[in-house]
DNA sequence: TATGAATGAGAGTTCATTCAT
DNA sequence: TATGAATGAACTCTCATTCAT
């Protein structure tokens, strides 16, 4: 319990400064400050900036990895659907997790060694997800795209663009952003949605609760 | 003439070892060695690292906006066509000019004061060209998305990506995926164009010659 | 205590090494090397060169200005005795402290900002304390001359010139010395004192004890 | 003729500079600035910064010299008229030449090697122009001090002083200074003029005139 | 658990100086 | 005479990291 606040509260810090400076840009004293902790007490949780950095981002993936599948799950065996939960999931995690989403999309690069490539695998992982469903929706016949590939890059990348530029404070809602970018996600794939069809389609459930501390904006 | 040279040569340095390394993470000592220069060498040209980026960042927005709009100027008054060369050059500017782009996407943010200032102007400039074509083409009713900025935000993104994991070396082929994200783009705006209309917009010129040396990849 | 050993340990090296170098020609690594510490060892204590400096200073300033005062309410009311003790105080103190002396003399312009500001309030106060002296003398008709500041400016400098030349080796007693530049500080004032008058005036108290360490050359 | 006055337009920066920031605390790019020259075109003139110095220093000091002597060689062959004019010529001097006198009573102990035991020589040699007429004044019972030595340094330093605080547009008059200076130095030798006899003393010719146009403040 | 003290390596930057032109 | 271009050494300062306590 102890332990584990005193590791969730300096990956905590370590998650805003990283954000906020970029991985080389924040040096392990800037965290420490931010974590109200003396340097040295980050050495006894962390043996190095970069394994901080690897936990962070390691368990970030895992998290997203697997309360993304979760809710798809919950939705029928419909490659619409499925898409549909799996697009919303993701661009209300970047919505609701901009600074843990800012250094997963940019810091990653900065993990060397075996904790780059273990990174490299649940990002591919976490890719994949929506990518087994952009295929399935192809080889049904619902989606009509050439590539499943670059399909499903480019609907990644319009939500995580939402890192870079969407803050609670703007004046589009996250309501707003969902609508949108659900339908240009289908649209990519070959399907205009009626307006009825992505009420029902926006109105499918997509549970974020239960999101570490370290990892939601909300507990900063 | 010499000073140019001396000072493109040492632009095209920063922009690699910022690409490879980010802004941070890059040494001066590392330019200097990649430009085959000494250390003191770097600032009889600029003040400072920050001032390397800056020089870079902005005369790379600048040229990118002046033949952006060059491009667009070249086709019909016409919110298809105009959009559909927007996407291509910026789509093949991305793929073209990989190491910069990565930096313009990733490291602008590391400026401050002054240069921060200016640059996230240009980068608006940048943004409002496909910015303003996406709205005439709301307004004439030839695109039907209800917000100008999200979905110009959205075909950005796609583009932009292509820093991340475009590598000509691929499997993908730049004509593949220009006509891919053409398509994505028209689509995110209601317009699902058959095969033939695609080709058209594919055959409309994109001239991307006469790029700044310490721009392109292909000087490097 | 260690913190204070530490620190002391610093600014005496510091002392010692601005005194023969000059600030801006002496080097931390001149200091630390001085100091018998690494060089960034000294950051762990003073947060510049340039604070230490001022710590230096500052300080050194301090303890004059108190010592000074302490030693002047150690005699009778009379401008003539404080006049002699305030003269004899200082000279023994540039002949006893050459190596901070220099210091303060010399390398306190090169302070800036606030740190400036406020070395400059403390040496006026410094001043003054003789300056106070020296009017009230004027105002009972004691001393005969037309300026105090002139006047507490050219007694001040002769014991000041101390640090320039004075050093322990030489030929020169810090008691003839004393004697002298009493008797001339006297004899500046319009006041030509006896034999038998400048020896009882240099027997007044004039205690030197209680010297920081990193003031004194002694502890060097 | 031009030679000469590439070279006096650098000695003339040097100096201001050196004045300002001190030999170790001016570069010397800040010097090349001031003279309105390229860098490299000071190496032109002097084969190093040290060099430099060095022909301030030693060519102010020979100018002293001289023309402190020229002015005692006008007057009676008498102590006290001698060293009058003495003192009244150094502290015109430090009044109308701050800027060197700063320089040369502060940066000439950053002198090294052979130029650092030439300048040593006249200085000393400089020094003993009051100071023979101290010993003289001694000798023939005119003034009554103990050590000639101590007596020269004290009246050296009041006058050197004043290149430390005095300012043109301070609330002193140069004339005020010369007064009173002139009687400080008399009284520390023993003697206490009467306002009639300083008057006479006052009148006696000391010709600043002729001073070399990177020496004298005014021209700057 | 946590800290104060210390370090070696390396950061960005400035320095005096050189040299071909 | 004067300059632009370049350099190696040194600068102040920050870094990630260690270790005794």
């Amino acid at each position: 319990m102890r332990s584990t606040n005193g590791r969730n509260n300096i990956l905590r810090s370590a998650r805003d400064t990283f954000a906020s400076k970029g991985f080389d840009g924040a040096s392990i004293r800037d965290i420490a400050q931010a974590a109200g902790l003396s340097l040295s007490a980050l050495y006894y949780y962390f043996p190095s900036k970069q394994e901080a950095l690897y936990e962070l981002v390691h368990t970030a993936y895992m998290w997203y990895i697997d309360h993304s599948r979760a809710v798809i799950a919950d939705v029928a065996d419909d490659p619409t659907e499925q898409l549909v939960v799996a697009v919303r999931y993701l661009a209300r995690y970047r919505m609701e997790n901009v600074s843990v989403s800012t250094v997963l999309l940019r810091d990653t690069e900065r993990l060397t060694g075996d904790n780059a490539v273990r990174v490299k695998d649940v990002q591919r992982e976490a890719r994949d997800i929506m990518g087994e469903i952009v295929q399935s929706g192809i080889d049904s016949g619902a989606f009509t795209v050439t590539s499943a590939q670059l399909a499903t890059r480019a609907i990644h990348s319009i939500c995580n663009s939402l890192s870079l530029w969407y803050r609670p404070t703007g004046d589009l809602t996250p309501d707003d952003i969902e609508r949108d970018f659900t339908q240009y996600s289908l649209r990519i794939l070959g399907i205009d949605p009626t307006k009825t069809e992505l009420d029902r389609l926006l109105d499918l459930p997509v549970n974020q609760a239960g999101m570490l501390d370290f990892i939601s904006d909300t507990k900063a």
